[in-house]
DNA sequence: TTGTATGCGTTATCAG
DNA sequence: CTGATAACGCATACAA
């Protein structure tokens, strides 16, 4: 309500000084601050930091973009996105793009239009973001992928899923399920690489009769799972590409009379809270959504300093986690 | 990069021609629209938004504040309030509290400081949310309580929680373990009123030493559960006060080798996706999440668009869901 | 250390 | 229908 002039001509100074006294301090005498502060407070003047922002061509907000903000993963991340930004002085613009280009779209004028300094992109959908063309923003992807161009901060999901799907593997599973997330989907395609070199190395062959695809939700797992037992060739293990398929799955498995893991091992990927509470507890990969999140605002705010970046990608170590949902191979 | 001035330039024509016809096309000749639209696409122009915003006095954003955005019940109000907000034209910022109200009060400050147009409360923790003082900007509450005071939209906690009591006790329980929320939290108080109001009705004492205290999360709902078995009377149902910690206190009490609901009924609270995967299945409460996010946002903006409300309290219908965690007492 | 004056990009008012 | 110009609130270059 109050503007900065009504505080100049409260403190007898003017506009100028009380600008310098709420951001350079150290420029303005002790005596001269005390008197407009004491007038700050009488009309308990907040400055206007659209006027600020407007004036210093800066938003201070990034946006962030997720594929959906119930996926309980993501989540995780967004929180700690969120709180290293407000430590910085940065507020989060929300973007669930609910894998929608269009809405991507939305949100990438937001910043083309100066309401957002930079974008920090959990999944990518368009074109653009696929074919990793150089944006003329400060933009940074978050739990991408190898073929990601562009600074990044990932897990190497590729080494994760192999690892995975070689510790099935070294159980003695021989018929491994997969249940995927949409094929266009980066995330899937690197996951993917990785279970066919560990069946490759495993002597395996790839069977794609066994590969069933969902979207990375609970009810895609549901259904997935109940095409591979239908299918003919029951596998014995199910690697899933995420946790909320493999929830999804272990009730299909059992809704069919069958164990987990007695009859079948299921996996994970992510570590999302439920992974641990689910029956049986599962076995999966932990991402450390803390961290990516984290180094993605550090490394998003250095973009837009100016400063370049001491490396284009940030790959982080993901922690490989056992628990009941995988048992050896009943043969 | 572009401005207006460099757009009426090259069209010929004055800022104030290509501001209208960005704005409001009708007022321009057809002609004259055209040639400015063609001098937009040749420098790309882009209107600046951060002068458009500051020149209206309107940030055409909103705040959301929740205190955990990990919490998937939240995650899916917010993701409706998103989806509405960007169909009106706001973003969303968001604000997660962490139960803090020094960070509440930062992003109040948001508001204050004309960075958004108004607040979606989600969760209040702070006094001045608590006592229900009016603020000077539009604010509104989602999923409160009965106490609240100003604007909101929220279920009958209450009623609700009181109804799914009345069905254990129909089911013949007579010792009823009550695991609650963080006793200041407004949807604590309500639910507890429902309880105590069904026990009554039934007939059933309270016993404090039936209620265990956590604070919505999955793990606190592991330890609240073993608390109540560990304290002598052992209950043969037990209320949760959400599905989180319901999930938690299944998987506490089968690690106790007691089945669920053979042994004890378990029941939650918001109907979250994994309620409906955990085994047994949950019976819970429906809130109507995405109604709320949406009737939030356009109470918000009726607000801020100055219209007076129709009503200043929305309580929306829930659903009483029963799945396989309730069964009769075992008697 | 402080004040004066200018400009940021846009919209709105007022003439023409 | 169009153009000139004055705001909006603040930050800063420059002068004092």
């Amino acid at each position: 309500m109050s503007n900065i002039r009504e505080v100049a001509r409260l403190a007898g100074v003017s506009v100028a000084t009380v600008s310098r006294t709420l951001s350079h301090p150290e420029m303005v005498s002790e005596a001269t601050q005390k008197r407009v502060m004491k007038a700050v407070d009488q009309v308990n003047y907040q400055p206007n930091m659209l006027a600020r922002n407007f004036r210093s061509a800066r938003s201070y907000s990034l946006v962030v973009l997720v594929p959906d903000i119930a996926n309980p993963f993501f989540a995780l991340v967004i929180r700690s996105i969120e709180r290293q930004a407000q430590k910085k002085g940065y507020s989060v613009l929300l973007g669930d793009t609910q894998d929608s280009s269009e809405r991507e779209q939305d949100y990438i004028r937001l910043v083309e239009t100066r309401l957002a300094d930079g974008i920090l992109q959990l999944r990518p959908i368009s074109d653009q973001f696929h074919a990793g063309s150089k944006f003329s923003f400060p933009y940074l992807h978050v739990c991408s992928t190898e073929s990601t161009d562009g600074p990044c901060v990932r897990v190497d999901n590729a080494k994760a899923f192999e690892q995975m799907t070689a510790y099935l593997i070294s159980l003695g599973h021989q018929r491994i399920g997969l249940i995927t997330g949409r094929e266009e989907n980066p995330h899937t395609v690197d996951r993917m690489k990785g279970f066919q070199k560990a069946l490759a190395d495993g002597g395996l062959p790839f069977d794609t009769n066994l590969v069933a695809s969902g979207d990375y939700s609970i009810w895609s797992g549901v259904n997935a799972a109940n095409a591979l037992c239908q299918s003919g060739i029951q596998p014995t293990a199910i690697a899933c590409m995420n946790d909320e398929m493999a929830i999804g799955a272990i009730q299909a498995l059992k809704a069919q009379g069958l164990r987990v893991p007695e009859d079948v091992s299921v996996t994970g990927f992510d570590d999302i809270s439920y992974a641990r509470y689910c029956d049986p507890p599962l076995t999966t990969i932990a991402q450390p959504a803390d961290l990516m999140g984290t180094l993605a605002v550090d490394m998003l705010l250095q973009q837009l300093n100016g400063e370049s970046l001491p490396c284009q990608e940030k790959v982080l170590p993901y922690e490989f986690i056992v628990r009941q949902s995988t048992a050896p191979a009943a043969q």
